[in-house]
DNA sequence: TATTGTTATACTCTATAACTATA
DNA sequence: TATAGTTATAGAGTATAACAATA
C-alpha cells in the first residue's frame, strides 16, 4: 500500500495532538507574553480587552437593519460584556478603573436612562494603540518568526477564520 | 502611494487582532467541544490530559544521556506534573481516580521507594484512543472544515511548531 | 414584567505551605 | 539537607443571585 518506505509514512495519517492540546498552552504563553507590556502601560488584561472591543467597534452594515430594530451596539455595558465573553458584573471594576484614568467615558443615554453609553477617549485610543503596537511587534519577532515564511499568512488567515466562528459552531 | 484604490489596501498593513485575542477564545471553544466527549467517556479534562501525556511519552534519544544522569522520565508524578504544566499537588486526585478505574498503574519504584512509577494500563490506552478518535473526528468535521483546503496543512504545521516552542521563547 | 447597571455571595480553580517517608 | 508524594489552607478568578432604577 505504501508507495515509499522512506521517512514519513505516505498513507498513514500523521498523528497529531488534539487542537485544544496545542491551542490552549499556546494561548497561555501568548497571554504571558502580553503581561509585561500591559504592566508597563499600567493596564490589566481585561482593561486592554475592553479598550480593544471599544476600538474595534465593527461597522455593521446599517442597510440590513430596520430602523425600528434596536441595534445591539457595543456601547452599552451589557453588549460589551457579551462581546468579550465576560459577565456583565465582572467588567464593572474594570470600567471603573478605565474611567477613573480617563481612558473611557461612561455617559448616561438620554433615550434610556438605565444604560451607560461607553466610548473611548482620545487618551484611551492612544494607549490602546501603543500597547497593541508593542504586543504585535513582539509577536512578529518572537512568535511568527518561528514559522516557515510560507506558512505565516495561512496561519493568520486560519486563525482569523476560526476565532470568528461562533463558538457553538465549534462546540457542536 | 497606493496602487489600487479598490477593495483591500495594497501597501497598508492589514490590521490583525493580537494573536492571544484570537488564540485564547478559540482554545476555550475547543475545550468546550471536548467536554461532551469526555463526559460520555467519564473522564475529566485533566484525566484525559494525563492519559495523553503518558501515552505520548516521547522516545527521548537515550544516546545523548549518560547512564549516570537520572533521566527525568515522565513516569514519576513530579515529571508528569511538569510535563502537563500543573502543580504536583493538583494531579493527585486525578491520578487517584484514574487508578481506581484501572486506567493507570501506580507502582512503587524499587530503586527509590519515594517515587511512584506511572504507567497506562491496556484499558487506559484503549480509552484514550477512543476519546482521541472522537475528538479529532469532530475537529476535522467542525473546525478544520471551516478552513480553505489550501490552508489546513499549514495551519496544523504552524500550530505544532508554536505549541512545541518553550513558553519562555514566546514570553520573551 | 423585563432590563440595565450594581453589589453581595458562593463556588471553582489554582497556588502555596506544611507534613511523612524516604534519600 | 533535599526530594516524592500527600494533605490542608489560602487566594484568585469566576459565576450566580439579589437589588434599585427605569422601561
Amino acid at each position: 500500500m505504501s508507495g515509499t518506505p522512506g521517512p514519513g509514512p505516505a498513507d498513514e495519517a500523521a498523528p497529531r495532538r488534539d487542537l485544544a492540546a496545542m491551542v490552549v498552552p499556546l494561548g497561555r504563553a501568548l497571554v504571558a507574553a502580553e503581561e509585561p507590556v500591559l504592566r508597563a502601560h499600567q493596564v490589566s488584561m481585561w482593561g486592554y480587552v475592553v479598550l480593544n472591543a471599544l476600538a474595534e467597534q465593527p461597522v455593521r452594515t446599517p442597510s440590513i437593519r430596520a430602523p425600528s430594530i434596536r441595534a445591539p451596539s457595543i456601547r452599552t455595558q451589557a453588549a460589551l460584556a457579551l462581546a468579550i465573553g465576560a459577565d456583565k458584573s465582572r467588567i464593572i471594576g474594570v470600567l471603573d478603573e478605565l474611567q477613573q484614568r480617563g481612558l473611557i467615558e461612561r455617559r448616561p443615554d438620554p433615550a434610556d436612562r438605565r444604560v451607560h453609553l461607553l466610548a473611548l477617549t482620545e487618551a484611551g485610543r492612544r494607549l490602546r494603540e501603543s500597547v497593541r503596537e508593542a504586543i504585535q511587534r513582539h509577536e512578529e519577532e518572537r512568535v511568527l518568526a518561528a514559522l516557515p515564511e510560507a506558512d505565516r499568512a495561512a496561519f493568520i488567515r486560519a486563525l482569523r477564520i476560526l476565532s470568528e466562528l461562533p463558538p457553538e459552531d465549534i462546540s457542536g
